[in-house]
DNA sequence: TTTAGTTTATGAACATCGTTCAGTGAACAG
DNA sequence: CTGTTCACTGAACGATGTTCATAAACTAAA
């Protein structure tokens, strides 16, 4: 079909109302968190009738949807941008720092990928190659450590890698909810579990 | 005040009353799930006229606040049962096993009392002395350990119960909304997690 | 350009939601 | 028996997601 190859005045504009409807959910949920995420308040900021948006949406479940993957990219970005980092053990770190900050500096977002119904068991258990991506910057720490014959026995790279998933899923969505709970800083905490993590699972005493 | 030592037959009905409400409200959970839990349904299961659940109870949240208390407490309950282990580290598998159980038996009320916005702030943030209380099941583990010195050197116990407690709700919560991620079983899972943690924390090498 | 047809957008409406309120009957106190 | 309080209901209000008939705008063919 027509990919992108002749980009009609008819499929532009639509294109662009699509996108306009998108930005203006990201704003709501960004500005009012996603509980104010209304038909009648996304067409109210796009300058649509709340009827106009089942033109391009089919419901809005599915503007939500959209907006969660767009933020699973976001979060596949901040990822790849910590996993540049040579050595493993100070990429693991920097993977889980942007982890975490994700989840704290966009909580509502972090909350409609993985904390609301629906939606995380798509991203992640379904098709969605983005979230296999940013599972594989994780695991990729531990195949690597794997490889270099730094673990200990018995101890296997994906197992390990969604131990850390778990884990930092936990102190973000526990941050998020419950915030009160975690009396110590986030980012105290998130040292010393991996600090823990790490001296189980490492062969030798790697200082740092 | 009159706690409880003349139980005037007016009293009396208006406590039956709340107490069918919330019992209708708890069946809903159970059953259709927390979206379920509507003003209207739950009138309707207890016999009620929709506006009568507004002589007992504030708003629609304070009676899902209710529930989410008593969630809390059959929750500690069950780490209480689990608790009776002698052998710290084996009661530390018994506690872990035990709440990850919770989770996945009733993952509507966990979610009710740990994911949804604006309970688990209150319930163990605020003065809530059941989520206390079962956070302490958990730290006892680690002051007892920490009491026979059998934690290395640095490893402070409220950390550790902080840290398990965010490994166990990682794993919960990401088998509620995103089961299909967790490939393996999560009882494996959390016996490889475990198994970690204890390498990582213990200072002699204990066999189980 | 005119015309026919498709696409885009709207306003009104429906069902359901939480919540409020005037009114009704029954249970209580004197 | 009488007056008052209490538990309860039916109807309603505003807001929600969603649908549909209708109108305007754009596209394509004559």
């Amino acid at each position: 079909m027509d990919e992108n190859q002749n980009p009609s005045p008819r499929a532009r504009r639509k294109e662009d109302a699509r996108e306009r409807i998108l930005q203006a959910a990201r704003r709501i949920v960004l500005d009012e968190g996603f509980a104010a995420l209304t038909m009648r308040r996304i067409a109210q900021q796009a300058g649509y009738s709340p009827a106009a948006l089942y033109l391009h949406f089919e419901c809005r479940e599915a503007i939500a949807r959209e907006l969660g993957e767009a933020g699973m990219r976001s979060l596949h970005a901040r990822l790849s941008e910590a996993g540049c980092e040579a050595d493993p053990l100070a990429r693991l770190r920097a993977l889980s720092r942007a982890y975490v900050q994700f989840a704290r500096e966009e909580p509502e977002t972090y909350r409609l990928i993985f904390m609301e119904p629906g939606f995380a068991a798509s991203a992640l258990g379904g098709k969605d190659e983005t979230g296999a991506a940013a599972f594989a910057l994780l695991a990729g720490v531990f195949a690597e450590l794997a490889a270099a014959r730094r673990l200990r026995a018995g101890a296997q790279p994906e197992s390990l890698a969604t131990g850390l998933w778990v884990l930092l899923h936990g102190l973000a969505s526990l941050k998020i909810t419950c915030s009160a709970f975690l009396s110590a800083p986030e980012e105290e905490l998130l040292a010393g579990m991996l600090d823990n993590l790490l001296h189980g699972v490492l062969r030798a005493a790697p200082e740092s």
